[in-house]
RNA sequence: GGGCAUGUAGCUCAGUGGAUAGAGCAUUAGAUUCCGGUUCUAAGGGUCGGGGGUUCGAAUCCCUCCAUGCUCGCCA
């Protein structure tokens, strides 16, 4: 349907060529989906911003386009409407092609990228040593969206985990694992922390109080980097035990990620820090090493620096993102690189990519943006805390989500007097605990922080993943009751349009391939929840108005392959949020 | 103090130059011999934070002020 959009801008192009000259084929039609259903499918605006240049009346302009427009073939006749909107209606028997094309299409008529790139998106990276937290929520669920969204597009993404397995606070771990669990270096089985929190938390507090600790710790870091074997053997095992525990999530999560760590970039941060001196933008300060921003400033104006070798001639984070940055682009071969952290480190980011930047080293066919989200609030409208005050750990958040989910579910088995198997029942209520917890989070602007509650994305009405689930169940259960079996409909049945609500339906299942290339530019799922929601709206209208199975044929066949195509139209989308349909609820 | 973000219905939020600003929740009033009513229909509810400006046209762009949040040299 993108192809229709692309084809009317295409015929309106080709009437301003016709009614004004050449001189207005570049000129945008200003083609866009109705403001009102009342006034058509497509509306184009462009008489109203010519007026001024061609020196005449809107209307007048608009009736010399639709003059020379042709489009027979796809719309009714256009009509002028106020100061000079031209409106454009689709023919019924057009909307029936391309659905039924649609419906016979295994990618729904969802075209694939003209031309593929290759993307890197950095997302959800939690900390070695420590336990992920609601922090961590976001990053990785908008990540896999977007990561989803760009590989059906065809894009070749690379999914990475940009984890915290460097830096100075693993001298104070490793010093720990030494002292606490002494024997764990020499033997052979792997090693049970079991807390890494309260693991972290014993370390600090070492690490705070015994100056001994301290400089033991500080030797640590010295044999980490240089690759003292029985420190890195050390670190190895805090990296496992991490790794195992983040899995456990990513497996709730269904969501899948390339481990590269910051480590990784360790061999390359002195050839960052070299070419920027070889290039005259490095300026020692203060003993460290930076770089002079442009635009940034401190309390008394003057130009802030991003750091690049600290003081005690170790790199940090600035340096590895560098690192990271080229090594994407060079050995990754990169078009498009995408960062999803919360909008607290866009300075950071903007600081990076500046100095990236003017080092050169981004290419004019290299993308390179950050995404930035908002924080998960608590009910109160501060930042989520558990009662006693502390971070949510993760893995806390979405197992009440479930747990909530599954005393939902058997509340209303024990009001239908339904009983199903235990199987059922943990099935379904996980799929939909995670389902809302992640479409809570996908269906809000991102840039904004978003209140956290499990009663308003548990709920089964309203804009919520249930809402949505439940709409599919009910295709699903159209499909049980009367034994249709969707794959075989018959590769001679047709769609034919009647009703209001028919149409209305029809005309949002051709819409997906406009939601999702746009989606695909700008980075913002919560279109796509948008769409979704309306579709399970406006489904639910249609399943109102219009019987399926009692209808006389042909209608009936019609109706149930607008049912298909809207269950299949359900189940791709949601599949793109990262969210997997059940078929009874 | 600087930078960035946010401010739209009672609440949670859509809407990144077009026609009368939209949803959901909540509230109120309706609909069901029928495919899962976990649904549908309708009503009330708005100085789009305030004020200027640009434009044929502004919630949207610019300026300014106010409020809130995040952030500001060796953590990431």
């Amino acid at each position: 349907m993108s192809a229709t959009l692309d084809q009317l801008k295409h015929r309106f192009t080709q009437a301003l060529v016709a009614a004004f000259g050449n001189n207005y084929a570049e000129v945008d039609p200003i083609l866009v989906p109705a403001s009102n259903p009342k006034f058509g499918d497509y509306q184009s605006n462009v008489a109203l911003s010519l007026s001024k240049q061609l020196k005449q009346p809107a209307r007048a302009i608009a009736e010399q386009i639709t003059d020379k427009l042709d489009v027979a073939d796809i719309c009714e006749p256009p009509s002028i409407a106020g100061p000079g909107f031209i409106n454009l209606l689709l023919k019924t028997e057009y909307l029936e092609t391309q659905l039924r094309s649609s419906q016979t299409d295994p990618r729904l008529g969802i075209a694939l990228a003209k031309t593929p790139k290759q993307v890197v998106v950095d997302f959800s990276s939690p900390n070695i040593a420590k336990e992920m937290h609601v922090g961590h929520l976001r990053s990785t669920i908008i990540g896999d969206c977007i990561a989803r969204i760009l590989e059906f597009r065809g894009h070749d993404v690379l999914r990475l985990n940009h984890v915290g397995d460097w830096g100075t606070q693993f001298g104070m771990l490793i010093a720990y694992l030494r002292e606490a669990y002494p024997d764990a270096l020499t033997t052979a089985n792997a090693l049970e922390l079991g807390d890494l929190v309260a693991f972290y938390r014993k370390a600090k507090q070492r690490f705070d109080e015994d100056e001994t600790f301290r400089e033991t710790a500080r030797q640590e870091v010295v044999k980490l980097q240089a690759g003292v074997e029985d420190t890195q053997k050390a670190w190895r095992l805090l990296c496992e035990q991490s790794r195992r525990e983040f899995q456990v999530i990513y497996d709730l999560l269904n969501v899948h990620l390339t481990e590269r760590g910051e480590s990784f970039y360790n061999p390359l941060l002195a050839a960052v820090v070299e070419d920027l001196d070889r290039q005259g933008l490095l300026v020692e300060d203060a003993g460290a090493k930076c770089v002079f921003l442009e635009g940034f400033t401190n309390k008394e104006g003057d130009p802030l620096p991003l750091i690049v070798q600290k003081s005690d001639s170790g790199y940090n984070y600035a340096t590895t993102d560098l690192a990271a940055l080229r090594y994407r682009i060079k050995q990754d071969q990169a078009e498009r690189l995408i960062y999803i952290t919360d909008a607290g480190q866009a300075n950071h980011f903007a600081q990076v990519f500046q100095v990236a930047r003017r080092a050169g080293w981004i290419p004019s066919n290299v993308e390179i943006v950050h995404v930035p989200f908002g924080l998960v609030l608590g009910e109160d409208g501060k930042k989520l805390k558990t009662r006693s005050g502390e971070t949510v750990r993760l893995k806390d958040l979405l197992d009440e989500a479930i747990a909530r989910s599954r005393a939902d579910l058997e509340s209303r088995l024990k009001a239908e007097d339904r009983s199903e198997t235990e199987e059922f029942k943990a099935k379904v209520s996980q799929a939909v605990g995670i389902s809302a917890v992640k479409y809570a989070d996908l269906s809000q602007n991102r840039t904004s922080n978003y209140i956290f509650s499990y009663d308003k994305m548990l709920a089964l009405q309203g804009n919520t993943a249930p809402y949505m689930l439940y709409a599919y169940v009910r295709i699903q259960g159209i499909s049980r009751k009367g034994q249709i079996d969707f794959e075989q409909l018959g590769s001679e049945a047709q769609i034919f349009l009647h009703e209001p609500t028919e149409f209305t339906l029809a005309k949002h299942l051709l819409q997906l391939s406009e939601i999702l290339s746009g989606v695909e530019q700008d980075l913002m799922p919560n279109r796509l929840c948008q769409y979704l929601f309306e579709l399970s709206q406006k489904f639910n209208q249609f399943y109102d108005q219009c019987p399926v199975l009692q209808a006389e044929e042909p209608t009936r066949t019609s109706r149930l392959l607008l049912c298909d195509l809207t269950a299949r139209t359900l189940q791709l989308g949601l599949s793109l949020l990262g969210i997997s349909v059940v078929e009874r609820m």
